[in-house]
DNA sequence: CCGAATCCGCGTGGATACTG
DNA sequence: CAGTATCCACGCGGATTCGG
């Protein structure tokens, strides 16, 4: 059962990533990992966090604003289902005209403080990935899908 | 222009969150860090990831074997995009039949740590967010969408 | 101002069949 | 074994309209 040591960083990698392996498909009963990962797969949840951890309490249009291109219907969508993850709250002032307040919670900052790291990966890394893709073309195929540029 | 200090965890968190947001949509004409972390959303990546990392190089049905679910198609799909991004490498051996193995580069494993660090978050913090949701559904609504259980 | 509801185009991704 | 090619269902998500 040889295999190869991810542990270069001397951080438990190795264990972790057992531990993440065991765990893809279902654990113990709860939601899969993959799941809970596919959350921040779509279009607008890791922006809304962001934007959220920025600026700590944020009416709806503030949020709509700061997120460039999102929809209406997708911001909404998008943040009720991170008040259901328990990773938002909303705070509904009965007011006329009405004031909804969103904010991160501790489960969401916790979350942030990950996410975080991944950005700025891709930050350090995305001229990389960008040189990488015009070898890549350039040497064998066109783009495979023009859209990926 | 008051802010919430993300910073609490004493990692220059708040600096990187501001070079994340200046960097969403595009930076210097490079890639938006938004196309980086879509690559992470789609459903076989991060896994065809781990499981190179697990196990420092496999064939294509190995890798197939062990990411439960996944078609022919799209693990192909997934792997020469990930090759395109300079994460994988992928070395065909030029006999009958033929053998093609896969391996992470240096980038996709400095990717790797990352996403590490994101799985290790889902998997210690599942519980807690399917306990958010069942908490959510009883109170206002049932389940917004049942496929999200 | 903050949504809910409806309609619908389009891309993702599964199933299947076929090659080198 | 490791793909490609084709077909097609389904759901994401945009546009629009209506409500409290």
């Amino acid at each position: 059962m040889e295999r190869t040591i991810v542990d270069y960083q001397g951080n438990r990698l190795e264990e972790k990533l057992q531990k993440i392996l065991g765990n893809v498909e279902s654990e113990g009963g709860t939601c899969p990992i993959r799941h809970i990962l596919a959350r921040f797969s779509d279009k607008w949840s890791t922006l809304s966090i962001f934007h959220l951890g920025d600026a700590g309490t944020l009416r709806f249009n503030e949020l709509k604003k700061r997120i460039d291109g999102v929809s209406q219907r997708m911001l909404t969508v998008t943040l009720r289902t991170l008040e259901r993850d328990g990773l938002v709250t909303r705070r509904i002032y009965p007011e006329i005209p009405p004031r909804v307040e969103y904010e991160l919670t501790d489960l969401g900052r916790s979350l942030l403080v990950q996410i975080i790291e991944l950005g700025d990966w891709a930050s350090n890394h995305s001229k990389q990935i960008v040189e990488a893709r015009k070898r890549f073309d350039a040497r064998e195929h066109r783009a495979i899908d023009s859209t990926l540029v």
